[in-house]
DNA sequence: CGCGATTGAATTGTGTGCAATTTATCTGAC
DNA sequence: GTCAGATAAATTGCACACAATTCAATCGCG
């Protein structure tokens, strides 16, 4: 009697793997955008949150990007090496590390400047298109956080 | 004089970060559905395609999946070790490496039918919504590679 | 005040990702 | 047949991610 397979889930209709890829893509497409700065893909969006707002503490840009202390610490020494940001205890609660700016990682801003239209020109979507993409996928990343 | 500073991209507005934020939450979720098979997300998309066709050699799971051996080699050493896969040279051309699943490897495949429908469940979308963003996904991760 | 529980970072350990190098094998021009 | 160049994996080195643990500082409750 032949035995009835499961069906195996195919790879490509997987929207995780197309997820999973196309983060990937564009990981590697800032790679290359971001050479010229000497920034990782992670550093950058750490120094886009400060030149948003700064000082914040650790556990402030945590929140912000869903990242915990053992991948910040060793990134934010990595930025204080490069000479970007400073770190220190807050007074008011020795427990708090503050991240502010150094003078270097505020100038860096302008050189930062014209790298999203860059990549935007290199999805080939229309910026539509994009707006409407990115509020999917913020959706989705909410409800998928909110089921674990 | 008032200098005009370039206007800082915000975190938020970044298709990037949310790419990033939702791959991220994916995986994650992932996580605790691969708990029981013990694997890790990665190791499961390698599942998958050798589900769907083997054996394989390395650098055609690389092609697929958009891998190097810097990672696939690491990772299918730890899949032996697990009893999932083999791993053997092809003798027509000694340097390439074959990887076929193990009959644990093939078993393991019931235990993974349910995993992509619990994972769509925690989305919140409807199956169209997936399947045209899984679609734009691909489209955009095809263009961003051109660029790259 | 005293002390157990909590909180915020840092550290440790494992597993990716990816660039760059290394090693073994194969191919093709001669 | 031989050797230069190409190819396939593996290895090395670095930078994330994240679970789990550790450590110091703070809080809260009696």
């Amino acid at each position: 009697m032949p035995t009835i397979d499961a069906p195996a889930p195919l790879l490509d209709e997987q929207i995780c793997f197309a997820l999973y890829s196309a983060s990937r893509a564009i990981t590697g497409r800032y790679r290359a955008l971001l050479e010229p700065l000497q920034l990782t893909y992670p550093q950058y969006l750490v120094m886009l949150a400060l030149w948003e707002r700064e000082p914040v503490t650790v556990s402030e840009l945590g929140d912000r990007l869903h990242l915990d202390s053992g991948t910040l610490s060793p990134l934010l020494k990595r930025l204080e090496l490069a000479g970007l940001v400073d770190r220190h205890r807050v007074p008011s609660d020795e427990r708090s590390v503050e991240i502010s700016l150094t003078a270097a990682g505020g100038a860096l801003r302008e050189k930062a400047t014209g790298i999203p239209e860059l990549l935007c020109a290199s999805t080939g979507l229309d910026l539509d298109a994009i707006v409407r993409l990115r509020d999917e996928l913020s959706l989705l990343a909410g409800a998928v956080r909110a089921a674990s």
